[in-house]
Order: C-alpha cells, then structure tokens, then sequence
RNA sequence: GGGGUGUUAGUUAAGUCGGUUAUAACGCCGGCCUGUCACGCCGGAGGCCAGGGGUUCGAGUCCCCUACACCCCGCCA
C-alpha cells in the first residue's frame, strides 16, 4: 500500500475544490473537524488553513478504509485520496466547498488527537486563559487562522509599496544602550562586561535617524519593539513596528507616502477606497473637543469647554465652578441627547465610573422645556445669565442631559474622554465591523513641544527631543516653551493612535536651545545622546519620519477586539504568557555569569 | 500603586431566600444507524463549586484575604 507524504502527495487544499474538478482523483490532508459516523457511511468535514471539505467513507466500496474511518475523532491529522464527486441537489450553502465531496479510496491517520480542551470551531467562546495556554490548538480555529494570513498579507503588501516607492529596508538593533526617559526598558545584563546592561530597543528612532545622516534617504522596516510598561487592550510588551524615515520631507510629504500605504491596505484587503486626503485636526482642537489626541469621530457628542464662560459669570452662582477657575483648573460639558433617555441608575452608575478615574463626581442638568436645569447640583444657585449661556453653548435642548466635569485640566479631560466613548458604546453610536461602518482616520497635528511636569514644574519633551519647533516659534524657546508648537504628528483611527511622528530637529543649534529649556546641560546632553549630536553636526540632512502600530492597524483592519487577537502568541495583562509560562526561573549558575542578584524575597 | 468585572464537570453556562443527592447543553466512553452536514437514537462516566480563613446547626450561595484572567486610571516621549 503506499505510503501518504513520501508517495502520495498532496494535490489541492481542503478549500479549493468546485463543480470543475469532478472526476479527479485527490489528495488531502488536514484535520478532523467534525464527523457524522452512520454505520454504513462515515462523514468526515477535513479542515486545513483555506477550508472545509466533505470525505465520505463507504463500508460497501472500501470496507479496510471504512473500518480506519470508524476510528477518526475530532482533531485526528489525516490524509485522504479519493474521488471527487458532484453532491448534485444535496449541496451544502455554507461551504465554498459544498457542491462536491470526496468520495475516499485511501486514508492515513497521521496522528491521532486527545479530546481537546476546548472545542476547536469558529466559535469562539471559551475563556481566554484557556484559550492562551493552549494558543496552538486557538490559533488553528478559522478566525485566528484568517486574521494571521490577513496579517500575513499586511507584511507583504507594505514591503511591496515601500520598495516600489524606493525605501530601502534596513535593520537596527534591539539590543541597545539604556537611556533614561520615556518607556521603561526591558534589560539585558552583559556577561563580558560585568554589571553593564544592553536594553531592548523602544523603537528603531536614534538608528534610523542616523541611516538617513549616513544617507540612505529612504528607510523603512517592520520591526519588534519593547516596552516594559502596563498592559491594555491595544499595548502589549513586545509589538511590530512599520517604521519609516525620510530626507529631504516636509510633513505633507510624510503624510502623502503613509496615506498611500493605509489606502493600498485597505484597497488590496478590504476592497474599501478610502478618501483622500486624510483630514487634519489641531492638537489643541483634539483636547478640547475630545479631551485626548486620539478622538474617534464615528460619532459626535463633542465636550463644550465652559472654563472662559465661568469666568466672565464669575462663577455664575455656583461657587465649586469658581473655584475650579481660579484654581487654573478648566470646565466642560458635554451634551447628551434626549434619545439617549439615561435612567437616574445609570447615570449614578455613570458617577461611580468616572470617580474611578480620579473624578471627584459627575455633576449633571436635565434641561427642561423653559431651559431650566432639574436634577442638578447647580440648578438652585446658578444664574439664569450663565445657564442660558451654557445651554447655549452646549446647544441643549428640551429633555438633554448636560454632564459637567471640572477642575485639573488632565482630570477633566481623561474623564470626559472616556466619558465620551463610554455613552457611545451605551447609545449604540459606533458602527460594527462589517456592518459599513466608518473608516475615520485623521491627523493629529501641531502639538505643542513642550508640557509641563506636574512635579517638578520643568518643561519637559512632549514626545521627545529631537522634533523639531516650528520656525515661527523658535523664538518663543527660552521666555514661553510652553507656546512653542512642533512638526509632530499622530494618525488616528476609530479613536486609536495607530501611528505617530515628527520633522526632526536637525539644526544643532536649534537642538542645544531645546535641551536647555528642558534643562538639560550640556554634559548630561552629550553623555545621553552624544552620538547623535556629533551625528547633527556632520551635514544631517532635513529628515523625518514616522512609526505605524501595525499590530494595531490589524487589529482595527480585521474588526478583532483585543491586540491579543492579532498577535499570534500574546501575553496576559501581567506580561505573563501562559502557554511557556514566561518569565521563569534560571539558575543561579546563569546569574552569577550575569553579575546579576535577585533582591526579590519569596 | 488604585478602581471595576469574573472564576461551578473537558468546554459553555444555570444554580432562587443559606437547606439535605449541584443541573443542562456540547464534548468524552460504549452500542445502533448508508446521505449526514449543529446528523439521529439508546446507555454511561465525569465536580477540591479557583485557593485559604471566617460567620452559621448548615455555605456553591454571606463576610475577609490571596491567586489568576479581563477592562480602566496612573504609566506608555
């Protein structure tokens, strides 16, 4: 008899086969994905990575086959010859498959399989812990198989473009000095210099710098990044990079390649045009209007900042708004609409919400048909002057609901953001994948350089040192750094920050003027960054450029939920992967070559 | 570091007001079945109710602690 594999070879996959190709003889392997044993006959569903198809064992044409068919269970590896036969009337719809059968002549069991501890469908409803300990049998169910090919094909059709637009793709390390600043590293301790450590990159960013000072013009690269911080939804530890630099850009020209690559995705995977070009939205604009710089504009319910309204009113009656403004603090609204019809429960459920996000509460109006507030901390003391102006300003009508945050500017904006996106999700605003729901990206541009750290009161690098200033504020860099705007941006999808850059600053001049406000010396510049800056000083070209989350970018493209999906072997929210169980234990042997002490008592 | 949700059979869930033998579906095991495709029928096995402590005559159920998973704040230039 002869053998599968070594012999006989496979010939389609269990997707592939139509109508047209009746009467050939096949050849299949994969794996059993459901049975339906009726004595006589024997039903087999083959799965591999492109689909399903239906085996039939028959005792009167092939009893030896037949009796091996008995014993197939779920999830058997198995390889099949046969025939393939027209189902004639007896198709199956839900089968791209379902007009045809195999009809088996051969069959090989591979290997058989243990009940598995979860089923292995295309529904996916199991526990996710169960689901990430045993990744290997989650990652062979239909959707994750479709989301890593899509990913798969997301690799490819970016390295096509960028080739085809004459980047080059170039490495950089991971293993790089630590700096201080920004993401925590992940380290890694030197062996040949003892009490010396490499960190894992964060980013390509100074490298890829330095590739267009060393004239490459053009890079880009999909690359691993590390950051040691907290886990959510759309962070994981490890994460892919499609990293980008250019010479001789401005911001338009950056936008323009990158636009051009986010529509050829969404043409070559989705089949969707996307409009062009992506819209821009001010920083400033962003906060206000959203309270971050990552606003989904799927749907409205924009915030109404109140803070100069107060003011003029002088509090207006309400002495805690008042106080909010003197103590440089800000105040918004945010109008929901009658349709949404919130319960006193659900807005009292909405106050426990936002206090756990540092809210001191969620203070509200119902607006009535006169316009007055009911149910409101306010409505007894406020005047009628400043009532109708923010009712005014909110554009509230008859049965909205106005709900107010106010107090430290980074609070009222945190709450309010979530706030935002929270009801949203309640009313229904956001559309589902699949269902023709919008594809919102825009541009966040325009940032301001600098921000203030709230403990030290330094000024310290919004995003970091090296973006650089918009000429017209240069001036502006030792007497007021917090009016100094940049060539910084960020592409924002769905209310996700998918990527983000910067012009950089390539003037060393410039540079040392930055540093200085930051109030970094001289010394503690060249120690950090000296590499660089001698770099600056040697002919570096105007570059800049700009890093795409591409586990991101599939996560949103694909409609999966969590970052998790879209990566093929995640960690947990505590950076744990429970199928290795990582990170473990190593022997003190190892340590004592590392120069490395735990100081963690168990 | 903080706030929230959850943990019951292999899986997904139910379990009322604290009450005596903890249910169901799917899966699994045995048997029957030649047109199923969520196959069907008959029979069966399967439980440290996450772990620990407490309240109580009595705890899956109430309280406290811990662990783990998930969501969020902080953090992530």
């Amino acid at each position: 008899m002869p053998r599968f594999i070594t012999e006989i070879k496979r010939t389609h996959s269990c997707g592939q086969l139509t109508q047209d190709d009746v009467g050939k003889e096949v050849v299949l392997f994969g794996w059993v994905a459901n049975r339906r044993d009726h004595g006589g006959a024997v039903f087999v569903d083959l799965r591999d990575r492109d689909g399903l198809t239906q085996v039939v064992f028959e005792q009167d044409v092939r009893p030896e086959v037949h009796e091996t068919a008995e014993k197939l269970r779920l999830e058997y590896c198995i390889g099949v010859r046969g025939k393939v036969v027209s189902r004639g009337g007896n198709v199956n719809p839900k089968l791209k498959t379902g007009q045809i059968e195999i009809h088996a002549g051969d069959l090989e069991i591979f290997n058989r399989s243990e009940p598995t501890p979860f089923p292995v469908d295309d529904q996916i409803d199991t526990a996710e812990e169960k689901r990430l300990q045993y990744r290997f049998l989650d990652l062979r169910r239909a959707p994750l198989q479709r989301t890593l090919m899509t990913r798969a094909r997301v690799n490819h059709l970016t390295r096509n473009y960028f080739t085809g637009q004459g980047f080059l793709e170039l490495e950089t390390p991971f293993m790089v000095k630590y700096t201080p600043g920004g993401a925590r590293n992940f380290l890694v301790p030197s062996r040949l210099n003892a009490g010396k450590f490499y960190a894992l990159a964060e980013s390509p960013q100074l490298f890829k710098q330095l590739y267009m000072i060393a004239g490459f013009d053009r890079y880009f690269q999909i690359v691993r990044c590390f950051r040691d911080e907290d886990l959510r939804l759309d962070r994981q530890p490890e994460f892919t990079q499609i990293d980008v630099e250019m010479s001789f850009v401005s911001q338009d020209d950056v936008f323009e390649v990158m636009e051009g690559l986010v529509r050829t995705l969404w043409k070559e995977v989705l089949g969707v045009d996307l409009p062009r070009p992506f819209p821009r939205m001010p920083y400033d604009e962003s906060m206000a209007r959203y309270g971050n710089d990552k606003p989904d504009l799927r749907f409205g319910m924009p915030h109404v900042v109140l803070t100069e309204l107060v003011r003029r009113h002088q509090g207006g009656g309400v002495p805690l708004l008042l106080d909010a403004v003197n103590a440089k603090g800000i105040v918004k609204a945010m109008r929901v609409p009658a349709s949404a019809n919130l319960s006193r429960t659900e807005i009292d459920k909405l106050e426990e919400y936002v206090k756990g996000m540092g809210a001191k509460g969620l203070a509200r109006a119902k607006v009535n048909e006169g316009g007055e507030w009911t149910q409101s901390p306010f409505a007894k003391t406020i005047t009628p002057a400043l009532r109708q102006a923010v009712n005014e300003a909110c554009g509230a009508q008859a049965g909205d609901l106005l709900l107010f945050q106010f107090g430290k500017e980074s609070t009222v904006h945190t709450v309010m953001a979530n706030l935002r996106v929270h009801l949203a999700k309640r009313m229904g605003l956001i559309p589902e994948y699949g269902s023709g729901g919008q594809w919102q990206f825009l541009w966040v541009v325009d940032p301001p350089l600098f921000e203030l750290d709230e403990e030290s009161g330094k000024w310290a690098a919004a995003h970091h040192a090296f973006t650089r200033p918009r000429d017209q504020d240069v001036q502006y860099l030792e007497t007021d750094p917090g009016r100094v705007y940049c060539w910084r941006y960020d592409l924002v999808l769905n209310g996700f920050e998918i990527g983000g850059g910067s012009i950089r600053l390539h003037d060393p001049a410039v540079q040392a003027r930055v540093f200085q406000a930051m109030g970094i010396g001289e010394e503690e510049a060249e120690s950090k960054f000296g590499f660089l800056l001698d770099a600056l000083k040697m002919g570096a070209p105007p570059h800049g450029g700009i890093a795409i989350g591409m586990d991101r970018l599939v996560m949103l493209l694909t409609g999966a939920e969590s970052l998790r999906d879209v990566v093929a072997w995640p960690k947990t929210q505590k950076g744990t992967d429970l199928m290795t169980g990582a990170p473990g234990d190593v022997d003190a042997k190892q340590l004592r070559e590392l120069y490395v002490k735990s100081t963690h008592e168990k």
